[in-house]
DNA sequence: CAAGAAATCGGACTATAGTCCGGTTGTGCC
DNA sequence: GGCACAACCGGACTATAGTCCGATTTCTTG
């Protein structure tokens, strides 16, 4: 029988995970995620270049690390916590509407508190938005509560489309955060109509 | 008084811009947009790096001199075209929701048909898409269509934002480009209820 | 048509992403 | 404890984007 990778990482290679994601976190937040080069990460965290790319991919990867805790938080209200976020006790579940506006709420909130770290995860590779696990997970949600639509998968896709983080830094730069959660909402609104 | 730069493009310039995007367009239909490097384009046309970059910026900037021309084209057909897409004569105006269904397919059509270049021309830097002339003009045309509404600037951007290159690329490789179109339109229905 | 000013040219140069592989370290098994 | 093997490490290496400035070409004016 084929014995399969070994569940446990390898006690050097936890330490180094973990030195390099303080290091880049504390990279990010002194120089700004732009900035800040894989090198210097590196040189930072005190290990070589290629153990950089190996763990993490690329910077995108390395992003999605530093994002994944507040994001499984997210997700998890989402499926289990409370309504309108989460589905509700059996006796008070809300409406697709209801849920779907504490979505695009909550999801704009963990956006903008993390914007550019989203924004590196989602652009650094062409089409990287589209493959990352998280991006499967909204799709699959905001799908599920548009089951009333002719074409709820790609209905889904055009509601995330705005919720890009390309399109909200582009767009809250020039109208402000206000006026892109009114009119996402309002498309919410448009779309359960 | 302050003399403006001189009008009239020089000629060895013109010679080579000319050369560079027929070298350019040689190279990507021939090996596809991502596989041809800067140095191979200067290297094809004859040409040192520094006039490409120059000339045209980055690779975006190439992506967007090849679009020019079809990108006018229908720039014209919104402003002075028959209706749907364009103004119509006095007596048989078209309603926004038909001019915006009409514009929405008349960009698909342009967007899927060049599609690797588009996204070249959006991707290429982060916020590029926004940046460009084109973006404020569809924009423009399209809020004015959607002044029905609370915030026609804010869902212009809405709307624009399902029809971002990377979008429609991702999401018509796994749903087709006919449930892609259908969904977007289903968007100008919803917006203009 | 000559000469000077200004724009342009082009290739050497820098910076950064990402790859590769010989050497090292940790792990499971006796 | 010691051994064999897998996994990991790290820095040298390649490829590409983008910059810079001395040399060259073009345009203008008398």
């Amino acid at each position: 029988m084929l014995r399969t990778s070994p569940p446990t990482e390898r006690a050097d290679a936890a330490r180094n995970r973990a030195v390099v994601l303080d290091a880049a976190a504390a990279l990010f937040r002194q120089h700004g995620v732009d900035a800040v080069s894989m090198d210097a990460i590196a040189a930072a965290a005190g290990v070589g270049k290629g153990t950089l790319f190996r763990r993490f991919g690329d910077k995108a990867g390395l992003a999605v690390a530093l994002l994944d805790e507040q994001e499984r938080t997210l997700q998890e209200s989402i499926l289990f916590g409370s309504a309108p976020l989460g589905p509700g006790k059996p006796d008070d579940d809300p409406t697709p509407r209801e849920r779907l506006r504490a979505f695009v709420a909550a999801y704009l909130d963990y956006l903008l508190a993390h914007l550019p770290l989203v924004r590196m995860s989602e652009t650094a590779s062409p089409g990287a938005r589209y493959r990352i696990g998280a991006y499967r997970f909204w799709h699959r949600h905001v799908s599920l509560l548009l089951s009333g639509r002719a074409d709820p998968q790609a209905d889904a896709h055009t509601l995330l489309a705005a919720l890009a983080a390309e399109h909200v830094h582009a767009v809250a730069a020039e109208l402000g955060h206000t006026r892109v959660r009114r009119a996402i909402l309002d498309l919410v609104d448009a779309l359960t109509a």
